[in-house]
DNA sequence: TGTACATCAGTGAACGCGCGTTCACTGATGTAC
DNA sequence: TGTACATCAGTGAACGCGCGTTCACTGATGTAC
């Protein structure tokens, strides 16, 4: 029988369900597996028969976050078409999932948790969000400037991706479009745009159309 | 004699200096007010005598924090002239700052210490770092649309702040300016470049010689 | 279908640790006459 | 200049709490013949 392995999924997810509570209200350093265990009705130790230690629960919040966030960006983009409809459909997505769940987001792109180290694993789930930005890539018709420190590292990065057939000035507009997007979101949930009665929406839609506008350009 | 007076401000500072290793080493979450004592050679409760408790602690690491970056970023604006050369000078002066001591910058625009409320002192001294980008701001030339949304409540945000004639539309670029910039430098100290092989700095001086770009064509 | 054995979830005690904060107290430093 | 008093820094004990993690053990659930 694999009941007990549905049982085990299921108190897995518990558990995480819970973790993720604490997340959005105490932060990282909120999580703490005793307490976990409490509001599951169960003793301290028992948790360690479904994850290794602290840590370990800490990397599945992490890897999780990152393929709902690459999810939902990818989604966003491949059911439409046209660079800049893809580009306002991925920004529209990336700005919800973080506004609907800033803990999460911030676990990801915040404060780094101290002492916690991220391992591979993450890193595979952090590079399909990135995917999911460069799909919103127009064509590069100039030739770009080949020779610059910066256009050698991102002909590196992207061969190291397998971007295809992606130039530089590409790459570059992906970084850039993320750069972008996170710098008026990550303000907005943590509350800065507060004290000065601007709705970070609006700050958020006019960063979106200077990017499709200069994305036209080329 | 003030030897006391004086000696009350060096024992507060030194708590405040090792409050920043802390910081640096374990995060937010790792100011201890029984560590802190117990580096000093002294016991727990002896600094009840310099801070009310440990969140009075914190806002006085803020507002240092604060007032020490919009230092730096008005020292950067007000030392140059043209706005070309301002814009470049006030963004490597944010960056460096950043760069330098990246859990004080966290500690700013990270993820919010969960269970802490900023208090109104910390306002003033977050207002001035706006005054000094906004320094930077070039003439605008061009009829704004004073009817959209974002304009009016940038409008009413610059009265609250006393920016004079500033118009919506250069309070707009204040705030693209801190968004792009944030953006970059936020993500180079979490370290989500690592991964890439791209040098941040030269993502960021693209970014900066962007804005410039945009500035000067109005 | 029934019995013997193996697997596994969860318990409870324990270890060693650190936390913020209060309180009554001692002893040193300053002030006023 | 010397003495009486007030101020203040720091101590040590205590409160109540929570943490991650280990370990030997019980009892239930599954598997094999």
């Amino acid at each position: 029988m694999d009941r007990r392995q549905r049982y085990r999924e299921q108190t897995r997810d518990e558990a995480k369900r819970i973790a993720l509570e604490q997340l959005a209200e105490a932060g990282p350093s909120g999580i703490s597996v005793n307490a976990i265990a409490k509001r599951m009705g169960v003793t301290g130790p028992a948790l360690y028969r479904y994850f290794a230690n602290r840590d370990a629960l800490l990397t599945d919040l992490i890897e999780d976050a990152y393929n709902d966030l690459a999810d939902t960006m990818q989604g966003a983009v491949t059911q439409r078409a046209g660079h800049a409809t893809q580009m306002r459909a991925l920004a529209t997505a990336m700005r919800e999932w973080a506004v609907a769940q800033p803990h999460r987001y911030l676990l990801l792109f915040g404060t780094p948790v101290p002492g916690y180290q991220a391992p591979m694993e993450t890193l595979a789930a952090a590079h399909r969000s990135m995917t999911a930005v460069l799909a919103t890539v127009g064509e590069d018709t100039e030739p770009a400037n080949r020779r610059s420190t910066l256009y050698r590292q991102l002909s590196a990065w992207g061969e190291k991706m397998q971007t295809g057939d992606l130039t530089p000035k590409q790459l570059h507009w992906g970084v850039t479009v993320w750069t972008r997007l996170h710098g008026v979101i990550s303000l907005e949930i943590t509350n800065q745009f507060e004290m000065t009665g601007v709705d970070p929406e609006l700050v958020f839609k006019a960063e979106v159309e200077a990017l499709v506008a200069w994305g036209e350009r080329g």
